[in-house]
This record gives C-alpha cells, sequence and structure tokens, in this order.
DNA sequence: TATGAATGAGCATTCATTCAT
DNA sequence: AATGAATGAATGCTCATTCAT
C-alpha cells in the first residue's frame, strides 16, 4: 500500500525530528545546554541550521523536546500496569530494577535534567508532575502496602521515599561521576538493585539472629 | 595602630574577593555558570566589571574560587581529626549528620559543583580528588571498622559505601529540588541524619525472631 | 538561464567577500590591523559585525586574505613566464618597472605587510615564502645572467640583490611617506624605472676614459 | 660634592624615566606600539604601571618620547659638523656608513617608526622635520657638490638622492626581516656601506676600460 | 614620588533567530 | 520543506587612565 502524500510527509517530518532530538540531546547531555549551539545541533543531524527552526520554534522548546522524549522513555505505565509480584522484597528490588535500569540507560537525559532543571522552572514543573511526583507516589503505595503486610516496619514513610528516591539519584550521579571504569559501571543492573534492596530492606547491621547465637 | 600600606591592600582585596565570590556564588547557582554574566556579578557585587577581573583573571578562575571556598567550608579535617566515638550506628550518625549539614547549609554551592562538574573536567577532578575520593575513604574505614568490630555484617564495601554517599547526594539534590516547602526542610538535619543512618544500619524490615516472637 | 540555488549563493558570497575584504584593505592601510575594529570594517563594507564572521572565522584570518589577495595580485607569474628580453639594462629595467608598478599601484598592501609582518610570523613566513624569497631568486638570476654574458662585472651576487631589494621597498616607502606632493609621485613609474636601473647599472659616478678624456 | 636634594630628585626622575623607555622601547619593537600594554612596560622597567604616567602623561606621549630618543641618538649632528673629507666615493661612503651603522643599531627604534608614521601624523611630522628631510639635505649637498666637482655625472638629484635614502631604508628593513641568520647580518656595516657606495657610484654594470679593452 | 586598586569604554567573537528564495 | 546568508544583541576580557593614599 502506497503511503498517502501525507503520510509520507509526516514520515518525514517525524525522521527529521528524529535527527535533530537525537543530535540534541548527545550534545546538551555532552556540554550542556548553554554550550551547545544550533549549528552543532544542526550539523550532527545532518541538517542546515535553519532547519532546526522548522520543527522548533526556540533552542528552549527543543531542549523541552528532549526532555518529554526522555521522560516518555521512562516505563512508568508499564511498572503501574504490572507492579512486581510477591512479598516486600522482591517487590521492592523490582521497582529498584526498574529505576536504576531507566537511569542508568538514559543517563544522559537524566544528566540534562539534573542541570537545567535548577535554571528553568518550566521544566523543573514539568519533571516534578511529570516524575518524580509520579514515582514518589509509587514508592510510597510500595512502602504503605508493606507496613500494611506487616513485611516492613512502621515508619515515616514520606522520609524513607525520599530517602529511596534520593538513592537512586545519587546512584545514577555516582554512575555518571566515576565514568567508565567506576565500580558502579562493573555491576549489573540486576544484581545492583538486588543489593540495594537488601540494604534497605535489612540494613547493614549485624542481623538479630546470629547476634544472638554468639 | 595604623595598617602598613600593604596591610590596608591586603585587606582591600580581601574584602573585594569576598563581595565577587558572594555575589558569584549566589548568581552560579541561581542561574547557572554559563547563563551567570560577569556584568550582572559586578552589578551585584557593587563593583565594575573589569575589577573582577583584577581578581579573578578569567571567569572560569572565578568558578574555581568559588568551588574552592565551597570545598574550603567542608569540614573534613575536622571530621578527621575528632571522629563520631562510640557504637557504629552513632559513628554512623555522627558522619551522616556531618555530611547533610555540611551539604544542606552550602546547599549552593552542592548545585553549582552537580551542575559544572559535567562539563569542566578541571573541575570535576578538583572536585573528585578533594572531595569525593576523601569522603568515600573515610566512608570506607567508618564500614571497614564497623565489619571488623562485628557491628556489621560482611559485605561488599566499595558498593556500600556508594549506597550511602548516594544517599547523601541525592537527599540534597531532593532537598534542593523540592524547596522551602519539601518534607526534607522541615526536618531537621540532626533528626534526618539519625533516620537515615537507622535505615542504613537496621534496614527497614520487619526485624527477625525477637520482632516475630513479639 | 537562471542560476541554481548554489551558482547564487556563490555569487552572493564572492561578492560579499569582496566588499569585506576592500573595507578591510582600506582600512588597514589607514590605520592599520590593531586600530581597525570589525565594527568599523562592517560599516564600510555595509554589512553587519556579524557578516564579517560568517565570512572570516577570526579577524586575523581577515588580514590573511587582504594579504593574499595582494601577493596574488602581484604578476609574479607573468614576469617569470615573460621576461623581459635583450640587453641587461633593459632587462633589469623591465623587472625594477614590473616590480615599481606593482608596489605603487598595491602601496597600501605593502605598507599593512610592512607593518604587520613584524608581529605576526604566520604573515611573516607566508610573505618571505611566497613574495621576497620568489623575488630574490628571480632578481638573482637576472643578475648571475648578467654576468654570464659579460654585461655586469663579477660581484657578491647575494648582496647587489639585496640592494635592489632594498631600493625597490625604500622607494615604494617613500612613496608613501611623502605622499602626493611628493617626488616620486611626479614621476612615472616608467621613467623612474629607467633611471633606476640606469643607476644600478652604470653608477652615478663620471664615467671612465671617455669621461676623463674629456 | 654632595647632590643637592634637586639634584637628588633630578636623578631619580631622570633613571625612572631611562627605565621606562627602555622597557618601551623593548616592547614596541618586538609586539608594537597597540600591541603593547602600559602594564607590561611597566613590569619590564619594574615600576608599577601608575608611575609611568607620573612622568608620561599618556601612553602616546611615552611613544613620542621613545621616537625623540631614537631621532637624537642619530648623529646627525656629528656627520654635519665633521663631514667626510676626501673625494666622493670616501664622502657617500661615509654617509652611508654613518646611517647603515645607525640603523642597524637602533633597528628597533627605526621598525616603530615604519610602522607607526603610517597612523600618526604628529609623529610623521617630527620624523619629516627631524629626521628624513635633513638627511636628504644632507645627502643632497653631497650629490651636488660631487656634481660640481664633476665626480659625478649630471643628474635628477632629487631623484637620487631619493634612491640613496630608499637603499638605506631598505637595506635596514631587510636586515631586520631576514633576521640574525641573514645575508646583511654577516656583513660589516663597514664593508657593507662601502660595497653599497661602489655600487652607486659606479653600477654593477662592466666598467669601460674592460670593454674598451675587449 | 610612587603605588596599585578601580574604572568603564571598547573589542573580537558567538549565537539564536529571521527571512528570502 | 529546506536552506544558509544575514543580523545584532550579548558576552568575556583588555587596557589606558584616574585617584586616594
Amino acid at each position: 500500500m502506497t503511503p498517502t502524500r501525507r503520510e509520507r510527509s509526516e514520515n518525514i517530518t517525524s525522521k527529521r525530528k528524529q535527527q535533530i532530538l537525537d543530535a540534541a540531546l548527545s550534545l546538551f547531555s555532552e556540554k550542556g545546554f548553554t554550550e551547545s549551539s544550533t549549528l552543532e545541533i544542526a550539523r550532527k543531524a545532518g541538517v542546515a541550521q535553519g532547519t532546526i527552526f522548522h520543527y522548533y520554534s526556540t533552542k528552549h522548546d527543543l531542549l523541552m523536546a528532549v526532555a518529554e522524549r526522555y521522560v516518555g522513555a521512562q516505563s512508568f505505565v508499564e511498572l503501574i500496569k504490572h507492579p512486581p509480584k510477591g512479598n516486600t522484597v522482591s517487590v521492592m528490588a523490582g521497582f529498584l530494577q526498574n529505576r536504576l535500569k531507566a537511569g542508568f540507560s538514559n543517563i544522559e537525559g537524566f544528566m540534562i535534567l539534573i542541570s537545567e532543571i535548577q535554571r528553568d522552572p518550566r521544566l523543573k514543573n514539568y519533571y516534578m508532575e511529570r516524575v518524580l511526583e509520579p514515582l514518589i507516589g509509587m514508592a510510597s503505595r510500595c512502602v504503605e502496602s508493606g507496613v500494611a503486610s506487616k513485611d516492613l516496619q512502621p515508619m515515616d514513610s514520606d522520609l524513607v521515599v525520599r530517602i529511596i528516591m534520593g538513592v537512586l539519584m545519587g546512584l545514577a550521579f555516582l554512575y555518571r561521576l566515576e565514568g567508565d571504569n567506576g565500580k558502579l559501571h562493573s555491576i549489573s543492573p540486576e544484581v545492583l538493585s538486588g543489593d540495594v534492596a537488601k540494604v534497605i530492606i535489612e540494613g547493614i547491621g549485624r542481623k538479630c539472629q546470629e547476634d544472638r547465637s554468639q
């Protein structure tokens, strides 16, 4: 079935947008938003500088589009639809694994957000509403259902949730900061998330029975 | 006693440097390094634009000076000289408290580092060598001595240390991101660090047999 | 036949470059390179300041382009292809005439080179390799063939050649220094070069025996 | 005899001026007038930047002072008081020798003049009146007396004088341009001036008696 | 006399954005 | 749709000059 003229046009449009977005993501994460010029982005994308402004009316719009694509790539929906089953530990590990994988594989997008969020209220709002709050909510539900099922101790869940989110963010940041030879690159996200879950659930202190037996 | 010419000159110099550094810190953390112009900084500092270059030969040097002051304000030395005494939990809590207080009270400096480190290898090196590695080392020693004294379980200490550093960084970041009305602003660093230490040491899971048996 | 897009673009480009080069040549020779601002050049060329940097990526590149155009305008190639025929005096006169004409008619370019060469090693190399050495070589061949044909005395040709080049440079410099009312402006290059050739070949001293004999 | 206070003060003043002038001469000739900053000059002279403006009210005044000292160093007066005696050839050689020595040994001052004269009408006037015109006058008298004594042919002396001045200027310029390894550095000014005088007086063409003898 | 902190005008260069084709 | 020439505002930085001490 040959595409209609409109379809073809849409294909081209979305292909161009794709090229530009890829180039922008890569440059923004490498050099930062302000330091990347639209001319560079255009060259990297293989289009003329003017072409960028056909698709994104300002450079800032381009940043928002990059952020949106990053956010869109986050598989919240999946996580919500199919929450990890089982006991609290495996649920928690599942949640952490999902987030760490997402964080590590989109580390560039994450770093852009980390940097630009501070200077761009629009972006900050967007991120808070679309990413942080949903994640905090989801983690809250995790924790609260754990408490309800007596798998977890009673606690200040608002705080614990922030500690959990903090671990995720901090690990992503260290992952990037330490680079390819860093400790965190040498562990698979699956293992890492299991270990992190264990620490959070069980703590690093001596376990009681062991202590007892002494 | 009237100051000598040299003394006066040094007084003026250090006062001016202070003004400029303050203005720069505030603007960098608000708008980012690149987005802050030297003219703005000068105006905020109440000096002429040229004056900035009298004291810092490039804008980048000014950034480094801001970073150095931030790092200098970190009380590592104190922490090393007088490590918190006592059992592992209170040592850990002391360490976390020291770091959280430092992180929260110099949150602006921290955010600048977070952002600029990614684009500025010189700054990154400086931060890695002067802050991150010492901190990781210190936390490592904490953990290892806890393991040796059987307060802590045997574990992959490299990983655990990164989890701990991650929590610190992530909490600082959330502290800033959620702003004055956020959860983390409502808790004193003393309490917060105690809670965080408890989570890390004991975990959030139900405690073992003894709990069960209750 | 309508021009293709590329052709039009090339036309515009070369026209703009021309405008900018003309303005730059005129300002550089009037006020010197450093003293001419790119804003002035732009205004004189009738373009925006930014446009200059569209075509020449630095002000220094613009200087090099001016120098190159000056050098390119020097008709070495012609001189080499069609060396003046005949006896040594007329060959020498032809050479001097060619060089004096070029020097006087491009006097502005020459003065720029004279000034900037001293501070700009790149420019100096360029000038040495592309202008001075070829000219010295050419003059050398002139002199040596004159010596071979016994039209000229045996001599230190390296030195004589420098004297000849010196005369050319010095006269160009005086031509400019004395200005429109100066002696050298009142003589046509043709006559001047003949006279200079005569002085160099025959000297200004009384001619020998025949003079003596009078 | 101890100096009076005034004398001492004058000594200091003239010593300071000397330092500044030396530094300025060296920097101006190395990097050009505009490219040399007063701060650099001050540093090289071992004084504070402000001190320069005690002695020379503007940077341009400093340039003029450098030029004046250069001109003052030219030993016209000597040349005029004690003109070289003897036949025209030795007079001419004496004149050329005096000028070449002066030109080569003050080559830096000469280059500064060459460059700055074009942009600075005041400097140009000064140079024309104090250097070029006296020299041209002196050379004219040389030539005319040679013509009168029948040592020289009748000729357009205005032109010949410019040729002679041109040789001097051109050789000085080449001397500098070719640098320490250049041909002209390998010849002593005494020999050089003799050779130049010979070329100018006798020409480089075959001498008549020789031709005759053929 | 000598200093050096302070200034502000001036400069080369960058860059997002516009627009005619 | 796509281009790339053109723009001009903005920026980091330099520097002669002033002036209080």
